[in-house]
DNA sequence: CGAAATTTTGATCACGTTCAACTTCAGTGG
DNA sequence: CCACTGAAGTTGAACGTGATCAAAATTTCG
């Protein structure tokens, strides 16, 4: 494994409240339910070093095993699959926030491998540690798998994309999803946001030719729904890009906790 | 919804192994953790009816909000979602030994259709109850992510499917995980299966149109790979068959439940 | 600054869609 | 029981979209 591996720090205090607002696994976390002081602390407990993986390094190699679940702390990443011919597929883009070796490592073997597509900061937790904290805290276990739900969404929405829908529709999608999740963490303004991903990396995701993905994004362009400087994406008539893509927020309910409780 | 319910029978013991045996959800959890006598009862506490539903009827209707969850115990499904174009697009599969309600509960609103392929008969789970077994028994919590693991291990696939494989690659794919899926629940041969699926709805899974699908099915005749007759599929010639498809079945790995508790 | 990665543009061609017709099969009511 | 109906499977011909290959322009990074 590419990463190294610095011993994580104990402080327990510090700026308790920029923690809550600037960790992104927390910010989402805290969508789903409400967490408390020891949670938080039983949740540091369990992460064993934070680490720092450098651009283009893979996180995950398919056909290994892995027993780690990475939290995303800074920079992006690609889960992807080599194919024969020298075809490559992109499955997801990993954004800060979400888990690395969410599929991978409840399977025997990893099933995808993930590439840093920039330098990248995480935090490491062992499986087991992990699984032991949902057996002392349920709560976590049960945001696993609201996030596990969150991603599969997401998935399902790929899916469409690559089955069914126009290049142009594609790729309107992917700009809108990769939006929202960015916001979802505070990385995206309202109306624009820095793409993190290659063109190439794009046709990947989309299953389309680098060729085809450039003329597409031009027809974005073109039509006045989009503009591009550089990384900058800069989103112009959302409407219209929203009805073009068939997009629908995916919005996760929060996990209905206390209603459970209630009913014992 | 579509369903007609008749209150759940509390038989508590009857043939109790037979129920091991036969319910395919129970078959799926006790691959991933071991299950005690007390676990199978408060299972069966949460499940609230079981019900039948007819076969073309909608299980799920994308935009609406859903807060059960449908073990399903015989019967076939598809989860979709249709375009304002009319095409359709087909995410997955659902078998018996699945969840439905999976993604679709989690969120605020249902993101995809999910229509019965054929006459069904499920297990009704109020989201709430399940989540409140969860709080008591985190085992189940975990059961729940690592079903959502595997899921999202299929989508992935899928996704290469449809993005990157040929069209017989595809189709191989496909069948080759139905039979797989279908083998995990002791629903087919060594190389035999009954396909509950239609050409159509099989295409709308794959992306491809209804015409070329069926060549395609021609062509892996024609390779003596597979065999029809009706329904039935017969795998003349699985190693070649996995290479074609770039197929690895995917196996998930035990719950590290009794390694966490010692780690403590 | 130089080298490599990325973006952009163009021309050709194959693959898979579309549309249409026909066949086969399963289910249903007369 | 057969005739009828609609669903599912099969085949063919023409067309268009997006891939492929190649090369230039541009940007990024070591």
């Amino acid at each position: 494994m590419n990463v190294s591996v610095r011993p994580s720090t104990t402080r327990v205090s510090g700026a308790l409240k920029d923690i809550w607002r600037s960790d992104p696994f927390l910010i989402r976390a805290r969508q789903l339910v409400d967490l408390t002081l020891p949670d938080l602390q039983s949740l540091r407990a369990v992460i064993e070093a934070e680490a720092t993986v450098k651009r283009r390094r893979d996180l995950v190699l398919e056909g290994y095993e892995c027993s780690k679940l990475y939290f995303i702390k800074e920079g992006f990443a690609a889960r992807y699959k080599l194919l024969r011919n020298g075809k490559r597929q992109i499955v997801n883009f990993v954004l800060p926030g979400d888990i690395v070796g969410m599929p991978g490592s409840f399977l025997d073997r990893a099933a995808n491998s993930v590439i840093a597509v920039s330098d990248m900061t995480l935090q490491i937790c062992a499986l087991e540690a992990f699984v032991g904290l949902c057996c002392r805290q349920p709560k976590f276990g049960l945001v696993l798998s609201w996030l596990a739900a969150q991603e599969a969404a997401h998935y399902a929405e790929h899916i469409i994309d690559v089955g069914r829908r126009t290049p142009v529709e594609r790729l309107a999608h992917l700009l809108l999803e990769i939006h929202s999740r960015l916001a979802l963490v505070g990385l995206a303004d309202e109306f624009a946001f820095n793409l993190p991903f290659t063109q190439e990396m794009m046709s990947d995701a989309l299953g389309l030719s680098v060729p085809h993905l450039n003329r597409t994004l031009a027809h974005l362009r073109a039509e006045g729904l989009i503009a591009i400087n550089g990384r900058r994406v800069e989103i112009l008539d959302r409407k219209a890009l929203e009805l073009l893509a068939h997009f629908q927020p995916i919005q996760s309910g929060r996990i209905p906790l206390s209603e459970a409780l209630a009913v014992n």
